[in-house]
Formats: structure tokens, sequence, C-alpha cells
DNA sequence: ATATATTGTGGGTGATTGTGGGTAATCAAT
DNA sequence: ATTGATTACCCACAATCACCCACAATATAT
């Protein structure tokens, strides 16, 4: 049983295999809606991590992006930081898909994948790694939670 | 897979070869819409580098600066600099394109090459100086950043 | 409990892609 | 016209990737 099409909650571990390859968590397979084509695009996460969007999330991504003008300068530089780590992956008759070296550098990924449904994308970490950046933003942050519990009703 | 027609994400290394060819990433030639006859037209970026525009997104360019009167002056260094060098392209059998030695000048290209997709449009990059350039952007920019990325929901 | 289907992980192989170079046509200048 | 330079087109090959199959472990159904 899924909740909301495109929509992922949870936390899944996985390995990632000598090509690079990880498994996305069957119920994520599942939720996800039938236009996709069993497609995401993954990208850096502003975090240490991996994002990774149902294409037609990004697809509304890019739209906005195509309405800023190239006179910008600034401009320029946001849309090229922005969709330069970008790819399309499909996920295999196995469901997994594949990781650049790249994007597996930046997220710091060896062998072990934890995986974290975001809602309405999903995050790729180093599970060592992860643990160390939850501690510290726990640490730091723990005001601006009450803030955000005002506005969203749990 | 590909997102759309005539749009561009990733980013890919490639080299130059004696002969100034540069490989146009598989991608991108497969998500180049048919009607553009595997042609490209090349010039000169508005940051130190090439731009690479599929051949029916230019014309619709060139379409909109003939409406447009040259008063501004944001249009007449537009065309100065930009529509001035253009040239059209089509790749050969093994995907390359041929870059003049104009533009390899003007971006600064020797051996590496990065290719970067824009959405709309491709860019081609001497991978040292993007990044130098791309530090000084953030540097100077990154209140901008923070106002676009909250219009842009991520 | 047993059988059946699904899921996670590993590997193999043929097709595609990136990169180099070669040869014949085209053009320019003497 | 002959030479030299430039361009357009063709071939070759190594490395990579996409796709296929295998199988053990887990979950589901009867």
């Amino acid at each position: 049983m899924t909740i909301n099409q495109d929509t992922f909650t949870g936390e899944y571990s996985y390995t990632i295999d000598a090509k690079g390859r990880v498994n996305i968590p069957a119920k994520f397979r599942q939720s996800l809606a039938p236009e996709n084509d069993q497609t995401f695009v993954i990208t850096q996460g502003m975090d240490l991590c991996i994002w990774v969007y149902p294409l037609t999330a990004w697809q509304i991504i890019e739209d906005d992006l195509k309405d800023l003008s190239a006179i910008s300068k600034v401009n320029r530089s946001f849309i090229r930081n922005t969709v330069r780590y970008a790819s399309t992956v499909t996920f295999d008759k196995q469901g997994r898909i594949i990781l650049s070296s790249n994007l597996m550098n930046y997220a710091k990924l060896k062998k072990d994948a934890l995986i974290i449904g975001m809602v309405n994308k999903i995050e790729i970490w180093d599970p060592t790694l992860l643990a160390k950046v939850d501690k510290k933003n726990l640490e730091m942050d723990s005001s601006k939670y009450d803030e955000l519990a005002d506005r969203i009703i749990l």
C-alpha cells in the first residue's frame, strides 16, 4: 500500500556494487507514478548527499529555469550549478540505478548506502557521514525546529 | 531516457583532438530533435565559453531579435557579441563537431573540454577556467543565489 | 508448512561511444 | 595547370555501458 504517487518516506540500507549500482527500495519504485517511465533524475544535494527526483518533478524545475534570462550573469551561474550535476537514470530489471563516480565522490559513498524518503524526493547518504551531519544539526538547530512546528501540524 | 527534446543537463569531459574536433555527448545527441538535422549553432558565450544551440532554437532567437528595436543597449551588445560569431555545425558519424580556432581562443580551450547542459543550450568550457570563474561568481553573488533558490523549489 | 512470487546482489556479453588517424575532394595562390 | 593547404568523409579500435541472466534471501499466499 502506498500513500501517494511520487511521495517517499522511510529509510532503507543497501549496498553499492562494483559497477556503482544501488537498488531503489521496492516501495519507492511502486509509489513512482507510471508517467515517469521508471526514471529519476539524480543530482548533487545541498548537503553532502545525492538527491533523486521523479522525472516529472524535475521537469517542473527545468521549466522554471528556462524562464530565467541568460542575460543576467547570476542567472547563468545559478542554472549552471543546478543543472550541471543532474542526469536521468532509469532503473534496470532488478530495480537498480547507476551512480556516476562524480556523484559518489561528492557524497563520499563507498559500499554502503542509506536511502531516505524526503516526501517529494529521495536522498542517498553514506551512513556514517549522515550520522555525523545529523548530530551536528541537532545541536545547532533545535530552536529553529520550534519555528517549523508552528507552521506544520504534526 | 531523455527528459525533453532539445533540453540538456549534466556535465561531461572530453578531449579536443589535433583537428579541433570535440565529441557532443551521446545523451545530448539523442535529445536533439530530429528536425535539427544533427545541426547546432555555435557562438561566443557571454561568459568565457562557447555556446551551442540546437539549430531550431537559434532560429527562434534570430526571429526575436528582428522584432526587437536596436535601441536597447542589452540588445545591441547581445547582437554584437553573440550573434556576430555564430555559425552552424553538423556533427560527423562519430558525433563530433569542429571548433573554429577563433572560438577556441576566445574560450581559452586547449586539449580538455568540459561540456555542460544548460537546459536550452550547451556550454563548452576549459575545465580549469570554469573552476576559477565559478568560484568567483559564488563568492560575489551568494545572496542572489538564495533569492533564486527560493523562487525555484528544489 | 509448503509452495510461489518478489527482492537484493552478483556477474557476463554484445552494442555503443570516445578517440585516433587516413584518404579523397575542395579551394587558393602562384 | 600545379602545388600546397584545408576540408569533408571514412575506417579502426579500445573502453565503456546497457542489457541479460543467475541465484540466494526474503516475503506472500495457499
